[in-house]
DNA sequence: ATAATAAACGGGGTGCCCCCCCGTTTAGCA
DNA sequence: TGCTAAACGGGGGGGCACCCCGTTTATTAT
């Protein structure tokens, strides 16, 4: 009587401490191997059957949102450090470069985060969601002060980090092709047209 | 004695034939199902074992070049036709924009192609060449008219219509996205900053 | 025409992985 | 301390990449 019939039993204490050991390892394999690592290791390295594994994270993407989320701090912190900036137009560019470094924290993210982009129940898409609109902050400050096109929207924006640091992954040898790319995404490729 | 000891023996009908049918299972399979479809369907579908298939492309991205080179007209008859545009800047539009569509043949091109880029001995990286080869061409024409950054070098301009085609994987429901990213690619994010 | 021979074939094996079934264990609660 | 639902995990089915090796076959010389 006291407490309604919903009461729930607390869930029990190796629940948690499996999840936990699960995202740990994960943590590990994802960052040394890239998202596409074998599971079945990610569980033997937290000594846990595989089972428990698809129990507590049905899908890959699944177990990467939840990554992801523990690392949004990192990207929040950034946040405010570039919200100080009072050009409005290098705070948005700032913001860029910040995305871009969050995609690479594991290699092979930019993939997952693209498909993730248009299917509405993929886990991932609710991050994807949140990217785009802490991008939206930036972008509409920047094109109020005529800093950014006037076209242009937050999704836009948050498809070129994605493009930008899905490239990085081939031209890590080659720092100066990362310069020119974002540099292109700013400036264009076109030189302006002054009448001749 | 007529005829030197290194003569080679004609190579059997079948091993030309058998050729023939993985590449053209290959390009069903890959049109259809994209460049992570399952090897050993392709080599069903003509009719042989897979040992025989892995005997004549080695590796996924040998077959895949070997695909891209027997499509590779359709890209230089769209280059001849680029050429005839007197304006160097915007025919440097229609060839990334070739290039991008060019790259969309199968789906998850971009991918291997973006591997292939710093590898030296992948097949696909002789493509890769060919491709920067031939950017260079207009973007060369349109930095000597004062069209394009002069900054910018051939393999900036491929590795963004990569970037460009990778991305409309995610895009293809929203056709705007497509646009935007490529006028971004253009023009850049930053408008131009008048003196205040 | 036929035998010799080297090239090419392909069934099947290994190892890895995803994903799930289902009998067993265990933590929480009365 | 016993009951019960929740959680576990070994193991199996299915699929794929890749390769081994006994067998077939087209070509060439006789």
């Amino acid at each position: 009587m006291a407490g309604s019939e919903t009461r729930l039993r607390r869930s029990r204490a190796d629940f948690e401490r499996n999840r936990s050991e699960i995202l740990e390892s994960a943590e590990k394999r994802f960052s040394k191997e890239g998202v596409g690592t074998s599971l079945e290791a990610v569980a033997r390295d937290a000594g846990v059957g595989s089972a428990t594994l698809y129990r507590h994270f049905p899908t890959r993407d699944a177990l990467l949102a939840e990554l992801l989320s523990r690392r949004e701090s990192q990207l929040l912190s950034e946040k405010h450090r570039i919200e100080q900036i009072v050009d409005s137009g290098s705070a948005l560019e700032q913001w860029m470069a910040a995305l871009e470094d969050f995609f690479g924290a594991f290699e092979g993210l930019p993939g997952p985060l693209r498909s993730a982009f248009l299917e509405e129940h993929n886990p991932l898409a609710v991050s994807c969601t949140g990217f785009i609109e802490l991008t939206g902050q930036f972008l509409g400050a920047a094109q109020r002060d005529g800093k950014a096109h006037s076209w242009l929207r937050a999704r836009d924006l948050f498809l070129a980090a994605l493009a930008l640091s899905w490239v990085r992954g081939s031209s890590l040898a080659d720092e100066s092709s990362q310069q020119h790319l974002r540099a292109l995404s700013r400036d264009g490729y076109a030189s302006t047209n002054e009448a001749p």
